[in-house]
DNA sequence: AATTATGTTGCGGT
DNA sequence: AACCGCAACATAAT
């Protein structure tokens, strides 16, 4: 589920609750889902929470990393004394039931609040990591997308590369990272280019326009609080808001916001893929 | 009731 | 090496 911009919104929420709090306690419901020794962290403080990728990754005052991957279907929910007291909060009775069925890890601080990873399908994984691990486990993926370093000049390099479908490449974290299913098919679209398209036809201004939009629909979904279609949930409970505003993700049989076309779904490289066939070449 | 779908990524095979 | 297809797993929808 959670693509760039869903990641970079559960790290911004974090990043105001996280620091400086120290890890009294940790469960580990499932034992798929927590990889170190929960020894490790237990009364160490937490310095940053930053984001790599689709990688969450929360620094420890004593130099280890904890760094989490929430796959497909994790969600990593905060509950403090101010939650628990209701207070009006529209996700409380959610956030009170806490652990759930879904619950595999939860970490608890030295002033009573709680961190719950959720994730339905066990895909996902939190991980306690040395420096140099969490180096290894980076330089596994590309630059995000939105970074500079991914510029007009490096992915007309990398596009010319290959006669793979251009979805393809663009999903690829090893080209660049950040897209996903939703935010790849939005960013064809807005480009006007089939997904099927080789990328080694697309012409030069065809590759520019589509790392432009594929910058774009990242900016947008982070603006947006980022896409809540199933799973994805902030930390608070509350969902997001850019699949109000999604071009082609979910909307077969639905117009075009291009051309008015309509919209139609194919698997292509095993992934339901929407696109217009009339304006998208 | 069985089949198919789901937002990710890693692996094993060609 | 590049590329493809599927597996990891739980659940909801057809």
């Amino acid at each position: 589920m959670p693509e760039l911009p869903e990641v970079e919104t559960v790290v911004r929420r974090l990043r105001s609750v996280l620091p400086g709090k120290e890890v009294s306690a940790i469960k580990v419901y499932k034992q798929k889902s927590f990889m170190g020794d929960i020894y490790e962290l237990i009364g160490t403080r937490i310095t940053q929470v930053n984001r790599k990728a689709k990688l969450i990754h929360i620094e420890l005052k004593s130099g280890k990393n904890v760094l989490v991957h929430l796959k497909m279907t994790g969600q990593l929910i905060y509950v403090d004394e101010s939650v628990r007291l209701g207070g009006g909060h529209p996700t409380a009775d959610w956030l009170q039931a806490l652990p759930s069925t879904h619950t595999r890890v939860s970490i608890t601080f030295s002033d009573g609040s709680n961190l719950y990873f959720n994730d339905q399908r066990i895909f996902g994984w939190i991980r306690l990591l040395s420096p140099s691990e969490l180096e290894n486990e980076f330089a596994r993926y590309a630059p995000d997308v939105i970074e500079e370093s991914i510029s007009d000049e490096y992915f007309w390099d990398r596009v010319q590369r290959t006669s793979r479908a251009i979805k393809v490449v663009i999903l690829d974290s090893k080209i660049m990272s950040g897209l996903g299913n939703i935010y790849a098919c939005d960013a064809l679209n807005i480009a006007q280019i089939s997904p099927y398209r080789k990328a080694n036809t697309l012409s030069k201004s065809e590759a520019d326009r589509l790392l432009d939009a594929s910058k774009a629909v990242l900016q947008k979904g982070i603006e947006l609080g980022g896409a809540t279609i199933e799973h994805f949930r902030h930390i608070d409970g509350f969902s997001g808001n850019y699949q109000k505003e999604v071009a082609v993700y979910g909307r077969e049989g639905e117009p075009c916001l291009n051309c008015g076309g309509t919209i139609i779904k194919e698997k292509i490289a095993g992934r339901g893929t929407y696109f217009c066939p009339n304006c998208q070449i």
